[in-house]
This record gives structure tokens, sequence and C-alpha cells, in this order.
DNA sequence: ATTGTTTTTGACCAAATGGTCAATCGGACG
DNA sequence: CGTCCGATTGACCATTTGGTCAAAAACAAT
């Protein structure tokens, strides 16, 4: 598993709801969609990798288009010459997020065991916190701010899957194959958990002093934690 | 336990890094301090509460002095008059916040019965979510972005109370009444779970759609939960 | 080179925002 | 009623900030 590394991204500097990356294939008619040169991506690119590290840090409304600027090495003016605006940045980063995010509980296998894959949808989760706690603290503050960029992605996509895994794990615990929890609050309860320590961190770190390492002991312990609420 | 209330205060327009509604005895001496007339009493307290509205939701940066004013039906230099600086009013706010905080895990008492003081404990703070959900994501705001007004009192009073609570903990592990876990995960995955339900709100009643009270189901699935992983 | 297109930027702008201040208001008390 | 002091505010100010624009570089293709 990677450090550091980053997500996937896309153009659109208009508002992609939460369009995914398909969708692409007509390169033709219509304005300028999709990175042109090598010259744009790269600096989309650079752009919204500097947008992620100020917006994660600062907000929506704590950032500046300065900030960002600086922390791309780019002049001001250059950063509105790829984005429209400074919303359209943090929609832009937004949208590219919300994919990667939901990916770990997409993985969840209807034919694997049941214990196993929910752990294991726990551990990517947390593997998440460990290498993009800039992406869990935007979506963070993007969320206790009440979504106001998100809700309509929220209602529609995220609930379509969670409601769709939800059924998965009723149909195991109907089964008798784990406890029977309900399953929409099995899953809040592994985001709470696992993002608790991206986000958290610096309360995590003040509580703990140094020279632990939070997420290390994070996992044995959620694996205990998840172990028992789930045995049958 | 009341649906709508508020939480204890004091002047200080100067920074309270976390002092308590304690030392307050001597009325004699310095300048003034705390309040002195009935209305001064009246507007900081109405002060604190349109600037909990107003930065819970928007986070420091994103609110203004206008919102507030206009929140609390004063004009912006009245404010100015009761508090020396839009700081000030966030930190006020937030030392007053610490204090009630904390008081479920003070609550914790080494002679009662393990498990159920941790669910009460837990218990406590789901209700705080409930009642307090804009002083739980005012303090989730300034927790995610760096806790930049608020490092030391977690590093010094945050800490030494849930260390003084882990060793209790961990005493009733090593004696065999509770299941062996670390105390200061299992406190973290109590604050996690808990403050996850006022923090996402929105994400929550996205994803459970209309007529489901998500608090309600909560309180029976973390008691199942934590009386899972605590039975010895 | 020359021309046409894409990038880049210095100089600006209007609105928003935290904060100041002198002047006024209001009520308690003699 | 008049005085005094705390409370209130309209008008202002300096800075910040998102965003524009025309002109200058870079670059690509012929």
């Amino acid at each position: 598993m990677p450090r550091k590394a980053s997500l996937p991204s896309d153009w659109a500097s208009c508002e992609t709801g939460l369009v995914p990356e398909a969708a692409s294939g007509s390169d033709s008619a219509m304005a300028q969609q999709r990175p042109r040169t090598r010259i744009q991506r790269r600096n989309r690119e650079t752009i919204l990798e500097a947008a992620l590290e100020v917006f994660s840090q600062h907000g929506f409304r704590g950032a500046t288009l300065d900030m960002i600027a600086a922390q791309a090495g780019l002049s001001k003016p250059n950063l509105l010459y790829y984005f429209a605006s400074k919303e359209a940045i943090h929609v832009g980063l937004l949208s590219q997020l919300m994919d990667s995010w939901l990916d770990p509980l997409r993985a969840l296998d209807p034919d694997g065991d049941p214990t196993l894959e929910l752990l294991a949808y726990m551990r990517r989760k947390l593997e998440l916190s460990r290498d993009f706690p800039r992406e869990s603290r935007l979506f963070a503050n993007e969320i206790v701010q009440g979504a106001p960029r998100m809700q309509a992605a929220l209602a529609t996509d995220l609930k379509a899957l969670v409601d769709e895994k939800s059924a998965v794990i009723k149909a195991w615990a109907k089964a008798g194959r784990i406890a029977d929890v309900d399953p929409h609050h099995l899953i809040f309860s592994i985001w709470a958990l696992t993002q608790h320590y991206a986000d958290f961190d610096v309360q995590i770190r003040a509580v703990l002093g140094e020279a632990r390492d939070p997420l290390a002991e994070a996992e044995s312990f959620l694996d205990t934690l998840f172990t028992r609420l789930l045995a049958p």
C-alpha cells in the first residue's frame, strides 16, 4: 500500500454532481471537455493537489486562492485559467474524491465470508485514513458544515450503495452467519471508527502522547471490536 | 434531559485556555471581571448563543461578525463592545464548551459496575450528541482543522483526564471484570461512535432517508456493540 | 521566421469583512 | 429634572479576497 499517493481526477470545471469517469467517449462536438494537452492535465493535477492540501486544512471558506496558488507554485490568475472559480476547484476535488471513497464498500463481496468481508472492509477504510488523511478531512469538513455541495450525491449515489450492501449484510444476519445487528448502523460504525483516526488526529495524538502509533493500535483494537460484535 | 438547553458561560474576553468556573471568589481588585450588570450577562449570553449557531454551521473563517450580529439581533459594533474580537467570541465559546464536554467522562465511577459505568458513559455522550449537536460540530470543526485554538487544552487537561480514567478501565480489565481492551482506544471508540451522529448528521439522514430516528436507533445499536465488546 | 494558439501574469476592481470611533441614547439615582 | 455612566450605533477605514483583463510569453505548425 502506498504511503502517499493521489486519487484519479477529471476535467469538468462545471459542477459534476458525482459523475464517474465514464461517459467520456465523444471527444468531438461541444465546447472543450477533459484535459486536452499534457500541460493542462499536469497543471490541473497540480492545482487539485495544492487545493486538497489547503482546503483540507482550512475548510472551504478558510482557504484562499492565494494560498492554493502559492501551494501550487502558480499565479492566481493562472488558477482561474484552469478552473472557473474557487468553488469549481472545490467541487472538482469533492466529486473526484467521492468515488474513491466508496470503493472499499463496493468491494464488499456478497459471496465471501461475512465476517472476513466486513473486517476487510473496515481495514480498507482504515487504510484510507492512514494513506489519505487529507481527503478524509476534506470530506469531514464538508459534511460537518451540512454538505452544502454534496447533499445530492449523498441522497442518491451514497444511499443507493449503502442500501444495496445493507441488504447483503441483512441476508447474512438472517442466515445466522453473523450477529443480527442493524446493517446501516454497522456501516456507520465502520465509518465513524475509521475516519475518526484521520479527522481527529490531533486530538488522538494529544491524548496518546508521542511515541505511539495510533493507526497501528487502531487496527488491532477495531479487529477485536468488530470480531466480537459480529460473532453470531 | 432538556431537548434544547445551553451550557454555562463566563466573562473573560481574554484567552481562558480552558479554565473552569472556579477561582471566581474575589470580586474586588483587578479591572472588571465577570458580568457586572444583568444586561451584560444577558447580552454576552445572547452573543455566545448566536455565535454557537453561526460558528457551528460555518466554521471559524466561514462565520462573519455580521452573521453573528444578525443572529443575535445586535449591531456589529455592539458585539465588539462585549467581546474584544471575533476570535475572543470563538475562544469564549470553546473554553465554555470544553468543560461540559468532559463531564460525562469525569462522572465515570471507579467504584461502579464496570460494564454499566461504561455503557452509561456512552449513553451520556450520545445524549450530548442529541441535545447539543451544535456544540459537537463546533468542536469537530476546531479539531478537524488542527485545533489551532485548543491544542494546549487537549495535551494537558484532556490528556490528564483520559489517562486517569484509562487507568481505572485498565484496572477493571486486569481484574477480569471486563474484556481486556486498550482503554484509550475504547474511549476513542465511544467518542467516535457517539459524536458521529451529531457531526455527520446530514450524511446519516441522507442515507437512512426520512422517517427514521437515527439517534434512537443508535442507542440500541451502540448498547449491543459495547455490551459485546466488553463482555469478559 | 511567421503566424496562430495556448499559457501566464501584472495591474486592477468591487465586494466583503474585521475592526474603530465619536456621537448618541437610556435608565438609574440624586 | 438633571446628571452620569453604561449601552448602542451610523459612518468609516484598511485589508483581504474572489475574480477580470489586456497584454505579454511560450509554444506549435507551416
